[in-house]
RNA sequence: GGCUGCGUGGCAGAGUGGUUAUGCAGCGGCCUGCAAAGCCGUGGACGCCGGUUCGAUUCCGACCGCAGCCUCCA
């Protein structure tokens, strides 16, 4: 039995989906206005790896949209003298790349904000309509969240609290503090779609209610973000889709926790960020994914070399644990207690350490049957990979992943395979002198030896 | 100040009212010409103080420390 934590009830819930057999899931995505960083990665991987596990049950409509307009992206427009379209355009590409990258599967249906404008406007409008929402003093509509009674829950926060708590200086053409803008007018040199009100553009907020209810439904399963969306964003998304439709919105709502480093958010405000792109530079995109899933998705993640390097070890290790199988036709290993377990696993809030330490059991019971028992090991073999599958990890050829290496070398798989040759004849010869030199030479250029009998296994570390 | 959440062995990271997480690192052994990989074995932990309990790292309360949100942010 699937259990999510809801953040709505703070406490792990069984999921059942609205329409049995059927799950709607909308994840907030991308402002694109620069390169993916690693808290970026870290929601597409974790909300892979749930679309993954539920379409092993339901029929998944995943929808992850694209902020493709907003305050920020007309700023580096200006700056950078393109046109808005331009540069989310070139963003939208780079982040699309970083997904292939990290093995991530391209949602079901990636909505833009500036492709659903009408929509957007029909939802103002009903807002409007039913007085949730009103025309400022300089023409901008707000929403007024003392309409809305339940603003708040989601959060765990009350309207009083947070006016008390009101930090920022607040615009004078709205009528309580926590009003938050549904559509802005135009502004000289801004890009601007036509509207009952005037020209002008969506809120940031607005966008992900229309796109979610458009694709959706006015009420559907699950809806995911990170931590720092929870409060105002999607607090607001419920109070503006409710308010609209009358009906209740959703009924999981799915936070991941942050990247950080050095104990701290990882955020592009701070700075303190590594793009996706920089990091692929050093480890492989299946190392990145096997970090981000070695915590629970609502755990912290600290980001650091060292820990990539554990990942890539450990990866390495399952990988290892693969080379020389045979692949089988069909599984009978599918109600082993290796798969109950991880699915218990999963099943329990997708806790995928657990689930990762199952792929080691079966790594370490592989590598005991290797030595008597072969096909034992070939069938564990496929086990493993279909289980990692399921987590997005070790669908590569496990002899080429192991002999590809971070990336280099200095040496060529030819190069290689010839001074292998060369260490197997010396070692015939007994000629351990010149054995041991050329396994040093090796060593020096990131190449790693494992002699069996017979035979030498070469990767690169 | 208000509201969330967290504090586990050398590191990372799950979990549990009494029993092995798992990975990396360490130690002993096996294998090996020597290694590497692998296998077997092994040490080491639950922030602090109270309470509940036969028994708490696990439940409750206070305290200390950390992070996040309250402003754009995944």
């Amino acid at each position: 039995m699937l259990k999510i934590y809801n953040t709505i009830q703070r406490r792990k819930q069984e999921f059942k989906p609205l329409v049995p057999g059927r799950v709607g899931m909308y994840v907030c995505g991308m402002t694109v206005y620069d390169y993916c960083h690693i808290g970026h990665a870290r929601v597409m991987v974790v909300f892979d790896v749930v679309a993954r596990y539920l379409r092993q049950r339901y029929l998944v409509t995943y929808v992850r949209n694209i902020t493709d307009i907003d305050d920020k992206i007309i700023r580096r427009a200006n700056e950078s003298g393109q046109s808005y379209a331009d540069l989310t355009a070139r963003y939208i590409d780079a982040m699309h790349e970083d997904e292939r990258a990290l093995n991530v599967l391209p949602p079901d249906v990636e909505p833009r904000a500036t492709g659903s404008i009408e929509e957007i406007v029909s939802m103002i409008q009903s807002l409007l309509d039913k007085g949730y929402a009103y025309v400022g003093k300089t023409g901008d509509i707000f929403y007024s969240v003392s309409r809305f009674e339940p603003y708040g829950r989601l959060s765990g926060k009350n309207q009083d609290d947070l006016r008390a708590g009101e930090r920022v200086e607040v615009d004078p053409s709205k009528r309580d503090p926590l009003d938050f803008v549904l559509w802005k007018t135009a502004k000289p040199g801004e890009p601007s779609w036509n509207s009952p009100w005037g020209a002008g553009r969506p809120g940031w907020h607005i966008e992900c209610s229309a796109m979610s209810t458009h694709c959706l439904g006015s009420h559907f399963d699950i809806h995911g973000g990170g931590m720092d969306l929870q409060f105002p964003h999607h607090e607001n998304e419920i109070a503006q889709s409710e308010g609209a439709t009358g009906s209740p919105f959703v009924n999981f709502w799915m936070h991941n926790g942050f990247v950080r480093i050095n104990e701290e958010k990882m955020s592009k405000s701070q700075g303190n960020f590594f793009t996706v792109r920089e990091v692929l530079d050093q480890y492989r995109g299946e190392v990145i994914r096997f970090f981000i899933l070695s915590s629970h998705y609502r755990s912290p993640l600290n980001y650091s070399d060292d820990q990539l390097r554990e990942a890539e070890a450990a990866l390495s290790r399952l990988y290892t644990a693969l080379r020389g199988l045979e692949a089988l036709e069909g599984s009978d290993l599918v109600d082993s207690e290796y798969k109950i377990n991880f699915d218990l696993a999963m099943d329990d809030d997708f806790n995928t350490p657990v689930a990762l330490s199952i792929l080691f059991e079966i790594a370490r019971e592989i590598n005991r049957s290797k030595l008597d028992d072969r096909k034992t090991a070939n069938r564990l073999g496929k086990l493993l990979t279909s289980l990692g599958e399921v987590l997005g990890i070790l669908r590569e050829d496990p002899e080429q992943y192991l002999k590809a290496g971070k990336s280099g070398g200095g040496l060529t798989d030819a190069e290689i395979d010839k001074l292998v040759e060369q260490r197997l004849e010396a070692r015939a010869n007994k000629d351990w002198g010149l054995a041991d030199r050329i396994r040093d030479k090796l060593k020096a250029h990131g190449v790693v030896l494992e002699d069996q009998s017979g035979s030498t296994n070469w990767r690169r570390s």
